[in-house]
DNA sequence: TAAGTGCGTCGTT
DNA sequence: AACGACGCACTTA
């Protein structure tokens, strides 16, 4: 249903630029010549984003987007996406990508919190500095940042919209006795 | 129980 | 040197 739209050659890199149409908004995916290197939330700003069409994107990375677009359709859903495009995290220093790492290893339906992910990546006491890493993440959704709670399946934080954390945990079925879920 | 304070910790700016 | 998507101990109400 997900149709691609646009492209652009972003930079002087070889970035492309996609806009993702959703029943959520739009998104927009970045690609670098390593993979799926940005994918960020529909904007809160009314306005369409302004995204220039570009040259026609490489097959390859055609390949990677149709991944993508089926992944995000899927965990927009839900459902844990079976395929991924590949990941091109290396924007992000040796801490993030190994906290990045440690985040597409929880599946779908199931959380962390912010310590045990410090801990999954034998740092126990960085516990603080794995919200920084979870607030980075350049991949928001596909990389689950939002599978992450703070202790006591207490919500914690999110950078952008706290509604986004909500809605996404609680499609996959997420639900805290608490009953922050809204 | 619920909410607020203080402090340790560590990566990032 | 200051700041957080934290965690824990400890107070108050």
């Amino acid at each position: 249903m997900i149709q691609t739209v646009k492209t652009k050659a972003c930079l002087n890199n070889h970035i492309f630029e996609f806009v993702i149409p959703t029943p959520d908004g739009k998104f927009i995916a970045r690609y670098s010549e390593a993979g799926l290197c940005e994918l960020n939330f529909p904007s809160s700003q009314p306005g369409d984003p302004p995204i220039q069409p570009g040259p026609e994107p490489p097959e390859i990375i055609r390949k990677w987007h149709a991944q993508t677009v089926g992944a995000l359709s899927d965990a927009l859903t839900g459902r844990g996406p079976d395929r991924f495009p590949p990941l091109d995290l290396s924007a992000g220093s040796d801490f993030q990508q190994r906290v990045w790492r440690a985040l597409l290893k929880i599946k779908n339906g199931e959380t962390r919190s912010y310590g045990e992910v410090a801990s999954a990546i034998g740092n126990a006491k960085a516990v603080r500095a794995v919200g920084g890493a979870c607030g980075a993440n350049p991949v928001p959704v596909l990389v689950p940042c939002h599978r992450v709670l703070a202790a006591h399946q207490k919500l914690g934080g999110f950078s952008s919209d706290m509604s986004w954390k909500k809605k996404l945990l609680a499609r996959e079925g997420v639900r805290p006795a608490d009953g922050w879920a809204k």
